[in-house]
DNA sequence: GCACTATCTTAGCGTTGTTCAAATAAGAAA
DNA sequence: TTTCTTATTTGAACAACGCTAAGATAGTGC
């Protein structure tokens, strides 16, 4: 084997193997969906035995998480962009809100995985709550400078979670065939997913 | 064989084996949880070989379709008692939402099973969605006793779309562990749940 | 009685997640 | 260098899965 197949100086058998299994999970997952993310697939597409993964994740499940956290990041800069973006801080709100449907709209097997790992382990993404550059501390940032009141503690808190609880909803839903006449009308997805936000008084005026 | 095991009169080998399926499928949903439930733990629940079934449903998915829709219509009887509870029109959209999350709630491996359908097919239920009786409709009419203009058509189905995507990303994520500080604070789950819908415009003033 | 059809079983295929002993490669010690 | 040790990967195997095909069985209609 040498160097013959691998020109790039690799420490030892692979290199990194984790992150080559990460990356054809990736891979996988857009060209195939989730439903033929298998870990034997995902072993194959790095060129690997089928065993190769348990020396890096104990469980299948332990590299769908490696899988999310990777998306959550992804996720992470569309945010970042929608928040940096020109806007007043009430359509900020709205405009993030935006971002993060339209992320799982375009990569839903993706967001379907994220989603999947977090409610196995009723557990927020530790990246998304916990961390100081954490997604859900962003929204949180964004509502108070869109004039929620930061002494009101519980609820902005409240006023976080639904901004959450409506974007992950319409995230999951606005793939739904009943919705297009109701997009083409709107004149693009993009509006639709504005029009329903509207709805959701954080979302619409900032608490 | 004869009627030795079954005292009631059944017609062919089984009687119902389908209806019998679906319930044993229900059965082994509240018992191990949806990860358990597999074509061959269905018709071992049921007992019967693991060839059975195909006779009855094509797919394993048609299967779990047929329990999706016994979810959705336990649902619907779940939605009925809060319609009719002694509550003002504005309330009662809130009181809607607060019934539709606890019912995921308290069953969430059968919700999860509900939704899993509906995503796969990128389809709203049909009884949620087309039905006279449909919960969808439910909502629609609720809203429109709640004072929303019903010849607003697009901004009354965005509502209720708003309604729909708020209810269901709460009921994915109500379970999630760092919630519940915040439930106790408020002296239980109901209140967290009134909580965050009532940032939800629809929710919180009718439209 | 007979044929016919729906129902169910038994056996088997290919695939999956996972484990385990053996093989191999890399780094450290001699 | 040679040897020892440890990390990494393979190959073979197991149980369980979804699904199919061929045959057995039980009801229905003639």
């Amino acid at each position: 084997m040498r160097e013959s197949e691998t020109p790039e100086s690799r420490p030892y058998h692979h290199g990194d193997l984790r992150r080559a299994l990460v990356e054809a999970a990736c891979r996988l997952l857009e060209k195939e969906g989730a439903q033929a993310l298998s870990l034997r697939a995902v072993a194959r597409e790095a060129g690997v035995s089928p065993a190769a993964p348990y020396h890096h994740f104990k469980d299948k499940s332990e590299l769908l998480d490696a899988v999310a956290h990777e998306g959550w990041e992804k996720l992470d800069l569309a945010f970042q962009a929608a928040r940096d973006a020109q806007t007043s801080p009430p359509d900020r709100v709205r405009e993030l809100g935006v971002a993060y449907v339209r992320f799982a709209s375009q990569h839903p097997d993706l967001y379907r995985v994220m989603y999947d790992c977090s409610r196995d382990k009723a557990d927020m993404p530790a990246h998304v709550h916990e961390n100081e550059e954490s997604a859900y501390r962003r929204v949180r940032e964004v509502l108070i400078s869109a004039g929620a009141d930061p002494a009101g503690e519980v609820g902005l808190e409240l006023a976080t979670i639904a901004c959450w609880c409506a974007a992950h909803g319409l995230a999951e839903m606005t793939s739904f065939k009943q919705f297009e006449p109701l997009k083409a009308a709107l004149g693009g997805e993009d509006a639709f997913l504005r029009g329903v936000l509207a709805h959701v008084g954080v979302f619409a005026k900032g608490l």
